[in-house]
RNA sequence: UCAGAUGGUCAGGCAAUCGCUGUGGGGCAACCCAUGGAGGAAAGUCCGGGCUUCGUAUGAGACACAAUACCGGAUAACGUCCGGGCGGGGUGACCCGAUGGACAGUGUCGCAGAAAACAAACCGCCCAGUUCGCUGGGUAAGGGUGAAACGGCGAGGUAAGAGCUCACCGCGCAGGCUGAGAGGCCUUGUGGCAGGACAAACCCUAUUGGAAGCAAGACCAAACAAGACGGCCGAUGCUUUUUGCAUUGUAAAAGGACAGUCUCAGGUCCGCCGGCGCUAGGUAGGUUGCUUGAGCGUAUCAGUAAUGAUAUUGCCAGACGAAUGAUUGCCCUAUGACAGAACCCGGCUUACAGGCCAUCUGACUUU
């Protein structure tokens, strides 16, 4: 199975504008229906996670793995624009906690619009 | 055997499963096959180039600014490298040194100390005077301070002293010999000694340097916005003339703008009016620049060496939200260091677990 990628810039911002997200400590997931018919991914590693090119590059890595070789993403949000961000604390976990990390994100995707107006 | 010095080199390995990407081939296509796919520092961006653009880019000179600084060589070039000199450190192999000039000028030298620079007298020493408290003069040999106190040491000399005089050492100048040169050497001569350190303070001397960078630059080109364009006038060239065509906004006069400043030389640019959408420019985006190179490997030859010459085989990463991997198992010296190409080379600097190889030094033991 491959992967479509998500490249271009403005995708990326678009997606930070959509409210429907999850969280955990190691990620952030974005999600956004498409209409192309196909589900794209796309991977953040920001400065802020490590100053080492190859610490990101590691992690970059290892992100596109569980993502690729997720059985649900898929069958869950088909034709979709995904982006997967990393925080901090996933440099402390092994591939195997990660993998759990993203399965839980797939399940608790929800709007985030109402609760941001309040608190804005 | 232990301790150490210098140079070079490696940067976990193998397998399975699933992937990414460049090139070539096949296929209508999905895709398949073959093959290549991070480093010694890819890093810091500190120097030197290539390449590109800026106004033609080494036009000349002066000033300013910046960098470099013993000698010879290597190189496309360098602030780099190699060899040598000098000074310093180490028992030694070796290591370290921004290593020109302080009789061109200006300046600085904390604390301590009497005094830190065309000298100077705190203590002491000597002479004279004295109201016996000191006062005046001489003196850099002694004490003390300091990183540094205006040559060292011995003798003569003297009231006590002093290159005041002399021997030796040191130093300056000259001469000779030697070396390509920096420099080195001396049964040589000469000067009684010039007068501290700092040039990583300004400075002086010599040499070198235009600026900005692949987000350079070239091409295609949505959205958007408005400017190409045409005419007039003028110039130059072609045409036998009229006419027309091509190049155009130069030309006559004066002036202005243009990459540190100025001068000289030279160059480029700077006219007016109109209406129209098929065009020009150009952002997102795409293509290109983009990897065959002062290249790497191997061999031979030249050279002490840096390096050069010749031959030969292979084409040895080219991405652009950025490929070069992920997971699992086994083995080993076992949490496998530092760390990820971004236009390309030559260096420097900084980071780095653990090995391996070569040469050399010191100590100990044995034969």
């Amino acid at each position: 199975m491959s992967l479509a990628r998500i490249k271009r810039h403005f995708d990326f911002v678009e997606l930070r504008e959509t409210p429907t997200k999850a969280f955990t400590k190691s990620f952030v997931l974005q999600v956004r229906p498409n209409d192309k018919g196909i589900t794209r991914t796309g991977f953040t590693v920001s400065k802020k996670i490590s100053k080492l090119a190859v610490v990101r590059n590691h992690l970059r890595r290892q992100m596109r793995e569980i993502v690729r070789l997720s059985p649900d993403l898929q069958t869950k949000y088909p034709s979709h624009d995904v982006v997967l961000i990393a925080r901090s604390e996933a440099l402390n976990r092994d591939y195997a906690q990660l993998t759990k990390d993203f399965a839980y994100l797939l399940d608790h995707v929800h709007e985030e619009a109402n609760d941001k107006q309040d608190n804005d």
